[in-house]
DNA sequence: AGCACGCCGACT
DNA sequence: GTCGGCGTGCTC
């Protein structure tokens, strides 16, 4: 820290003035620069935050570079505070953001947004909220703070402009970065659900009875209470076999009841605690590695170690079930005997308690979880801990990339081809499995490795073109076979049927007999069955049955989805809900056809035909709550469910012991998209959903009930052959110029009226077409063209992989997008680049 | 981005 | 007369 300081200290003496560059929390075209006033030329280094004022408003911004020389163009104002005392972020980060501006085309504002909690940013707009539980001591607090703590307990919510009337003007944000850091108050979050962190009571055997001989005697000397011996006795079972001991668990597999283990407890022989899953300050700081790893996968450990000595990047590729965590432990293991930092990344939906209890059951509290659910409170504290390298583990979703790690070792970047890993809609648009490569390049000899079954191409390729390293694992674990695929083709069975029916219409199939009858067989041997839709709702559109009509949505250009639980209508893009409807609104007619099938009208439809089985959903609406995913999963773990039917959301990564049957509803609907990724990210559904089928013992089904029989990527599912899938993909990838063969720009253009849209679309085209003509296709409009009131237009862009030609583009887009926002008539138009687009 | 300034039409 | 719509310029 000591050296940091005098790096970045210019001059000392106080006759030279010195400015800096500040990162403000917007969407800025570039940084603005202010004066550091004498006092504080000093102490500030970068990275701190300091209160400046834009405009006539003020904001906590963060000096990302110090500069000696006076600019000429414009007088800076002065810095009006300095809110740290050491920095908040490292100039690792600084760098990084940076490049995240640079390469994915937004401000680096953007990016300290997306980074930093809440509560450690400030603008004159924030709310500061009283904390009902806050446990004031006022002996500890200065008047100042006394006085902004008097009027928070009084009004309960102060917008800054408010504190300003309140406490001396210049002494503002100062105080209430202390009213944060004393829990008197926090900064207001609009619409941020808030996440409850889950708790269970854990039970743990009392220390003292840790030593073979001390509990040897407790059990030799045990008079009376005989069932609370055998209670005990499961307990010290199941605490080898699992670890960790969950109260409810143990009082099931035990068949014990309460009273049993409150006499237990009460004899201090064990002792219950109730912690929350996910937050494990309590948990002890040790490592326990207790499994030993087949000789397959030692091997490709020993693989993977040398890989890493060559390359900075290898790709892990392990079919399901291959045990990919397994070496992931080890690995972490060795980074944190090292001291390093471990960043260990999964798509956010894969974040569930089952793989937090295992990762934490191997190294208790070295462990912090991160994702967006957090509330800003706890950011913050792990914010804190990993700065100060307190927190060796991070296990995180997207969003934990952006912690201010010192010494980071390794970024694990699980299911590496997974789409959530690229942020969508607020800028910064980043792909975080990308972003980690350039982020371990910053620390001193860190490595990333990338893991999945069914890596992205592009990863692939890059592995076999020896960019990246590549260790495979080919076998699953204890001998699991891959599950065996069979196709229903739809088709001969709608045919068969008609044939049957002797009528001549073609029956629409959605649950084909065979399928009926595998689950069948699956519930009388008391199996598991998984059945995928790919749709949730109950019906995607309904037509009315005499002129066609189709309800739409009024902001956006699409259908409405029919929610038959809600009895209502809902639009997928916006979120707008409307009251189911009887009459159309073309002809009066009052009869209506529903088309298509999601998730519920499949749960209905197997509940009319197994009426016995438990039956549940998991898709986007049945998961809302803020445990449902869990409570859904644990129900299904301990069986209590026998069919579960499910959109996406299944497929990711959960480890399921019972399931011998997976049914694939509408195959179709997954293999018709107009997307250069459908093939890949259809063969990557199907082997991710397949995947869950016998993954313990015996082998496991999987039907497909699919239309186009012939689709050539249901044959490399069958055969299980991702090298044959990627052989045919890249093929297409080369002769249409898609990546791995070129780096795709999509620039969308949005206003609410279309002409604005178009024309500014056109613009651009004009503008980039002296130097990039053959790279660009549109303008044009997108298949939904309308999306919460504003019209679409969209340019693409392939260049080539050359980083200058990619570079050059890069400016020539910025520079349209300010000649456009220049132009009459066309500065509402919203711009938005978006750099490697999933 | 976000905010003030200023130029126009519609109203008490 | 003036209220408020939004097009325009500008922020260190």
């Amino acid at each position: 820290m000591a050296k940091e300081k005098s790096d970045n200290i210019l001059f000392t003496s106080s006759s030279t003035k010195l400015f800096a560059e500040i990162i403000i929390p917007l969407a800025l075209p570039e940084t603005y620069i202010w004066e550091i006033p004498s006092q504080y030329i000093s102490t500030i280094t970068l990275g701190m935050r300091v209160e400046v004022q834009l405009r006539n408003k003020k904001y906590a911004g963060i000096v990302s570079k110090l500069i000696a020389q006076a600019p000429k163009e414009f007088k800076p104002k002065e810095i009006v505070n300095v809110l740290d005392d050491e920095p908040l972020v490292y100039e690792k980060q600084l760098i990084f953001w940076k490049w995240i501006a640079q390469y994915y085309m937004c401000s680096e504002g953007e990016v300290m947004q997306a980074a930093i909690p809440a509560n450690l940013k400030l603008t004159g707009e924030s709310i500061l909220v009283w904390n009902e539980d806050a446990d004031v001591d006022i002996h500890t607090l200065s008047d100042e703070e006394y006085l902004l703590t008097e009027a928070l307990e009084l009004k309960k919510e102060l917008r800054i402009s408010e504190v300003q009337q309140i406490l001396d003007a210049n002494h503002v944000y100062p105080i209430i970065k202390k009213l944060i850091e004393k829990n008197i108050c926090f900064i207001w979050e609009e619409l941020k659900e808030k996440y409850k962190p889950k708790t269970e009571i854990f039970i743990e055997l009392n220390p003292k009875y840790s030593n073979e001989k001390a509990l040897e005697e407790l059990l030799n000397n045990w008079s009376k209470a005989p069932k609370q011996l055998e209670l005990l006795l499961a307990y010290l079972h199941f605490s080898k076999t699992e670890g960790e001991v969950i109260q409810s668990q143990l009082l099931k597999k035990a068949n014990a009841n309460a009273a049993q283990l409150k006499g237990l407890i009460d004899k201090n022989i064990l002792i219950a605690e109730k912690r929350s899953v996910d937050r494990i300050a309590s948990l002890p700081k040790q490592i326990s590695i207790d499994f030993t790893l087949s000789a397959l996968q030692q091997q490709a450990l020993e693989n993977l170690y040398q890989q890493l000595q060559i390359n900075s990047v290898c790709l892990l590729h392990g079919i399901t079930a291959s045990g990919k965590t397994l070496l992931y432990i080890k690995l972490i293991e060795q980074y944190i005997q090292q001291g390093k930092q471990v960043l260990y990344m999964l798509p956010e939906i894969a974040l569930t308690t089952q793989i937090i209890r295992r990762i934490q059951k191997h190294f208790g509290g070295y462990i912090a979880i991160y994702h967006s659910k957090f509330n800003s409170n706890e950011r913050v504290e792990i914010w804190n801990k990993v700065k100060s390298g307190e927190i060796k583990i991070v296990l995180g979703a997207r969003s934990s990339l952006l912690l201010p790690f010192n010494d980071l070792g390794l970024i694990i970047v699980d299911e590496e081809h997974d789409a959530s890993y690229k942020q969508q809609d607020p800028a910064p648009r980043y792909q975080a499995r990308d972003a980690a490569i350039y982020y371990a390049s910053l620390f001193n000899n860190a490595k990333v490795v990338l893991g999945s079954a069914t890596p992205s191409i592009e990863t692939y390729y890059n592995a076999l073109t020896k960019k990246y390293g590549l260790v495979e694992l080919t076998e699953r674990y204890a001998n699991a076979a891959m599950p065996n695929i069979q196709l229903i083709d739809l088709k001969k069975v709608a045919a068969q049927q008609m044939q049957h029916d002797k009528n001549n219409v073609q029956p629409k199939i959605i649950l084909s007999p065979e399928l009926l009858n595998e689950i069948a067989i699956s519930l009388k041997n008391k199996k598991q069955v998984i059945l995928f839709q790919n749709r949730r709702g109950y019906s995607p559109y309904m037509i009315c049955k005499t002129c066609g009509w189709i309800p739409h949505c009024n902001n956006c250009n699409v259908t409405l989805t029919f929610h038959k639980s809600t009895n209502k209508l809902s639009c997928h893009y916006c979120g707008t809900t409307y009251p189911s409807i009887n009459t159309c609104a073309a002809c009066g007619s009052h009869h209506f056809m529903q088309k298509n099938f999601g998730t519920e009208k499949i749960e209905e439809l197997i509940a009319e035909h197994f009426i016995d089985a438990k039956i549940a959903r998991m898709d986007y609406d049945s998961i809302k709550g803020k445990n449902a995913h869990d409570t859904l999963i644990k129900l299904f773990e301990q069986q209590r469910v026998d069919i579960l039917i499910g959109t996406q959301i299944v497929v990711k990564g959960l480890d399921f012991e019972h399931v011998n049957l997976v049914g694939i509803i509408d195959a179709d609907g997954i293999l018709n998209f107009t997307d250069f990724r459908v093939n890949e990210r259809a063969f990557q559904l199907m082997e991710q959903v397949s995947g869950r089928a016998g993954r313990k013992e015996g082998t496991g089904k999987v039907l497909i009930q699919v239309n186009n029989i012939h689709h050539p990527v249901l044959n490399f599912v069958q055969q299980h052959s991702y090298q044959n899938l990627y052989k045919y993909e890249l093929e297409g990838r080369k002769f249409y110029h898609y990546p791995p063969f070129s780096r795709i720009i999509i620039v969308t253009f949005k206003h609410k009226e279309n002409h604005i849209a178009e024309q500014a679309a056109n613009i651009m085209m004009q503008g980039l077409q002296a130097n990039f003509k053959q790279y660009i296709q549109g303008p044009s409009q997108p298949i939904i063209d309308r999306i919460r009131n504003l019209y679409l237009w969209e340019i693409l862009i392939k260049l080539p992989k050359d980083a200058t030609i990619i570079h050059q583009c890069k400016i020539a887009i910025l520079q349209q997008t300010a000649i456009i926002h220049n132009t009459k008539n066309l500065r509402g138009v919203i711009i938005v680049p978006d750099v490697d687009p999933v």
